[in-house]
Formats: C-alpha cells, structure tokens, sequence
DNA sequence: TGGAATGTTCGGCT
DNA sequence: AAGCCGAACATTCC
C-alpha cells in the first residue's frame, strides 16, 4: 500500500497533532513489529513529523524513530487498539498506534535518518536523474521499483509514470533516449504531485493519520485495470509479470521501441 | 476449496 | 554486479 505520496499524507496528517508533544513510551505488542534496539524515550520531545522515501519519520530530540509501513502498515492519531495494532507510541496527551496486518512492517531507531537510499524522486534533479539512469542496464520498472536508485516508489505509482511517459516497462534504462528521460522526470513529479494532493491511493484499506481514506486511485490510468480500455488509445490494457510483481500497461501507447 | 494474488523488502544464489 | 527467486505474513478473491 503505502508508497511515496501515501506516506507522505501519514507524516502530514499526524503532524498537527504530534509535533512539540513529549513521549511518555513505546510499547510493542509484536516482536518483529520492533526493529533493532529502541532505548527508552520517555520524556523526549517529539519535534517533527516527516516522510523519507516510502517511510515515516519521527524526529525525537536525540534521534529518529523510522518506520516502515511494509504493505498494510498504518499509523492514527489516537487510533483504536485492534487485533493488528503493533506497537502505540503515547504522548503527554493523545497517542500514535501502529497498526499493520501482515507484519511486514516495522520502527526502528536511528541517531539520524540514514543515508543509504538513493535520492528522492521529489528532490532530485533531472541532470541527476539523467545521469543515474544513464548508467544502468536494468529494466526501467525494476529500476524505479529500486530504493537504492531512487526512494519512494513502488509498484503502483512505477506503473502510472510509465504510462504517463509512454515508455514500456521493459525498456533498458540506458537506451532511453533524451527526450524519453526528460518526459519521465517530468511526468514522475507529476503524477506524485497529484497523488499527493488527493491524499495518496486507497486500493483496499489504506487512510490517513485521521483515517480519511486518498482519492488517487479515480485517477489510476492503468493498474489494476488490465483488460479494461486505454484511456488515451482504447487498446486492451496489460498485465505481465516483472521482477515478481504485476505490471501494467498499455501496448498501443507503451512501445517496446529499442 | 485450494491456489493465487496483494501495496514491500531482504537475503541468498547464480 | 545485476537480477532472479523465495520468504516473511494475513486476507481476499476466483
């Protein structure tokens, strides 16, 4: 579920209701829902709310708490305990809960946001972005699917770009030509943009801090509608598999031209 | 009814 | 080195 501009609204909507609160403790009900050693932030001041890549970052005075929402994670301000709630985070009022169905996701503790992943498709330049691209061999949707290439996104907002820059999936990245990396970068903010402005994608269960669910999903061009019609030339839309996940497309629009 | 698919990521293997 | 594959998990859908 939650991509780019998914955890992007999370870290938004909770930050009203977080930031300059004071944390009374973190308490796990699942184990793997902990990452590596968290020590006791009792008494540290949560100073600000924001996304790195697809996660969620907590900004304590002393350090980061991360967390990953893996497919069904979610985070809600004064969220009601369930059966899949994982950890909850009080504060000297009001508290944060960690909810998250299969278990893929996690928090963990960093003195700062770490610096491995690759750039954030927001903030990177086209220069850059060019460059990067320039020097891969891979397939264009696996390398976007890539967090050390850029971070953030994911299956379904890899599909719309493509689509939106008409450029087949299973393109090398380094044959891309200029104008076809141009129109990718351009339309990659686009698109993310957008989403993030409706409030990311609702595909099953996914919603906000304040549990509003996103409206992106109206405006999802090509995934989950394959067999449907292309919106921009009326042929049947796609879906093949790469890397192991589902991709979407339209072969009319998305020529494999290399 | 069972098998396949689902938004993610990591490690192991070639 | 890059890329494929399976695993981690729970639920839904055909």
């Amino acid at each position: 579920m939650p991509e780019l501009p998914e955890a992007e609204t999370i870290a938004r909507t909770l930050a009203p209701h977080v930031e300059g609160r004071l944390i009374r403790s973190i308490r796990f009900f699942a184990p793997r829902a902990r990452r590596g050693m968290i020590p006791d932030l009792e008494g540290r001041r949560l100073l600000r709310s924001r996304r790195h890549g697809k996660q969620v970052v907590l900004e304590l005075d002393g350090g980061v708490l991360m967390v990953k929402l893996g497919m069904t994670g979610s985070l809600r301000w004064r969220g009601p305990a369930g059966p899949y709630t994982r950890a909850l985070l009080e504060l000297d009022e009001g508290w944060i809960s960690f909810d998250d169905v299969r278990q893929f996701g996690s928090i963990g503790w960093a003195p700062e946001c770490p610096r491995s992943l690759g750039p954030d498709p927001l903030e990177v330049s086209e220069e850059e972005f060019r460059a990067r691209l320039a020097l891969r061999s891979a397939r264009i949707k696996t390398l976007l699917l890539d967090q050390h290439f850029l971070r953030g996104l994911g299956n379904i907002y890899a599909d719309e770009i493509l689509f939106a820059a008409a450029i087949h999936p299973l393109t090398p990245a380094r044959r891309l030509d200029a104008e076809r990396v141009g129109r990718l970068y351009q339309v990659m903010r686009d698109v993310l943009e957008r989403a993030i402005a409706a409030g990311g994608s609702s595909i099953s269960d996914y919603v906000d801090a304040d549990g509003r669910p996103g409206n992106f999903q109206q405006f999802h061009q090509v995934y989950g509608r394959a067999g449907g019609n292309c919106p921009r030339c009326g042929r049947t839309l796609r879906r093949i598999l790469i890397a192991q996940r589902s991709t979407h497309f339209c072969p009319g629009c998305q020529k494999q031209n290399y």
